[in-house]
DNA sequence: ATAAATAATCCCGTAATTTGCGACAACACA
DNA sequence: TGTGTTGTCGCAAATTACGGGATTATTTAT
């Protein structure tokens, strides 16, 4: 299960990148070859790499600092994603006052990252913002796309994540989280944050071709004012929307000739993880 | 001027960042093998460099797309930036209906990137958003930054762009330039687009130590509904709230002991560009 | 404006890593 | 369960990264 692949020198120069924390944004080159324990010159050829690429740039009193080739990316993925064009001007279209927050997630690798936040209710307590990411097995927003996996990936993540599974109580054998899973499929939603956390959050799947799903609409309510039949009002627009985005994908896809894959797909991958949540901060959300 | 150092293993690596273009946003291996001209075994080695590092992941139909890393990184920039922290509280809090858009913009390498865009007139035209950089000699937010660099980078930076510099009418020799310069340093705000585009932009410096720039801040107004007396109070305004952030960091810098260097700062620097800009752009700015 | 200090690059022989090639394992999907 | 595709592994040849110090460029101080 271990990646004990050698360093490549490549390796080591991205692996730099990680040294730019919040904790210490800036490093000299001095700094650096301390942490690297590496010489003047190697060091050097390193950043000088990262700064060509544009990685990190030169900062204060000679330190370097991560570059604005991130913002741009940043920037760049909003743009070219079809989902996130097809879904805001249908999240923007609904103004319904029940809802607090619109988050939309997608699958990446082996996580459920939130795409987009759109946080309409101020007093809502959302850690949940764009970037943050989450276990497949945590939260309403992961559940409804990990329900859509295909079977022998689901089985993949049950071995893999056996007791956590059980924990969550989504089935204490490889039967019943798949019959479990199979509920959330036929029901087409989730609600989440029934039993702990300050929101209730229901999820729906986002269909990018005839039954494959990567991605996920919740609408967020926050718990004190929430009735059951806001709820079941939510699960009604939720699904809607989520059903309308489907549609526009599905349309784009056609429409447009090419068939680059440009979706993030359920394809499974054992990656680091750059977000500090190992599901506990998850099972306080939706 | 030319960069011909010999490509090594790193940066060809780094380099494949590059092809995820807003055109083709998603590659399979074969793709890039054929783009990259390498072997197979080779290309899987540097698409493995980058996928452990985080900055592509798998998606739909064996392709791989930029990965989530670049999204949290850029957050990551965003709250550890204290020049954001500063400044947040004390734009909101400024309501004033005469600003139609406020946009925070910071020096890197050798350009003035928008870090910060704050858009209330929905019928202004900005080309301007967060992520999009400009170079120092075009628009009010750069030539703030640019008047305030020291002399030796100031006179690089005239050297390398006499030309151009003239065509902005910034004066025709290094004794005209520096004149200028020290005028809007005089002034302590500019205003730009009196001639030719839709808006109208009054910048102003933001000092991280005294007399060192590298931040500014450009208060936008449409151009229609401009009167010369809106102007006036335009730079009161944006004047005023420059110098608060300043004094804010300033305190900041001096409460936090760390003398980390955070802020990016006048480096010159020679840079590969991604950005499309090449001032007609930005001409037609503030 | 000039000089001192710091930061960054260059040079080069040697040693280590990367490369390409083919076979091989793992996986996706019917 | 089989089959096409996707990704990995060893190995020998050869390219290239490394260290250490000298050199140049850039920044700060006088």
């Amino acid at each position: 299960m271990k990646r004990l692949r050698k360093k490549s020198s490549a390796d080591k120069v991205l692996g730099i990148v990680d040294l730019f924390t919040e904790e210490i944004p800036a490093w000299t080159v001095e700094m650096l070859i301390k942490e690297l324990g590496l010489t003047r010159a190697t060091t050097y050829r390193y950043v000088k790499a990262l700064y060509d690429a544009g990685f990190i740039v030169p900062g204060a009193g000679s330190s370097y600092v991560l570059g604005p080739r991130f913002i741009q990316i940043d920037r760049q993925i909003m743009r070219s994603d079809p989902l996130l064009r097809a879904a805001r001007p249908l999240l923007d279209a609904n103004r319904s006052k029940l809802i607090g927050a619109k988050i939309l997630s997608g699958f990446y690798g082996d996580r459920v990252l939130s795409i987009h936040v759109d946080k309409i209710d101020n007093d809502i307590a959302l850690t949940m913002e764009r970037g943050r990411s989450f276990p497949l097995i945590y939260g309403s927003p992961s559940l409804v796309i990990l329900a859509y996996l295909p079977a022998y990936q689901l089985r993949n993540v049950y071995n893999a994540n056996a007791e956590k599974i059980a924990g969550q109580r989504l089935g204490t054998s490889w039967q019943e989280f798949r019959a479990e899973m199979k509920k959330i499929r036929k029901a087409g939603h989730r609600v989440g944050g029934y039993d702990q956390g300050s929101v209730i959050g229901v999820a729906a799947p986002i269909f990018h071709a005839p039954k494959a799903v990567s991605t996920s609409l919740c609408y967020v309510r926050n718990r004190d004012i929430c009735t059951e039949s806001d709820i079941e009002n939510l699960i009604g627009q939720v699904t809607e929307t989520a059903a309308k985005i489907s549609q526009e994908l599905l349309n784009y896809r056609s429409e447009d000739g090419t068939m680059s894959p440009v979706f993030p797909s359920p394809r499974l991958a054992g990656q680091q993880h750059y977000d500090e949540d190992d599901g506990r901060a998850a099972a306080t959300e939706v």
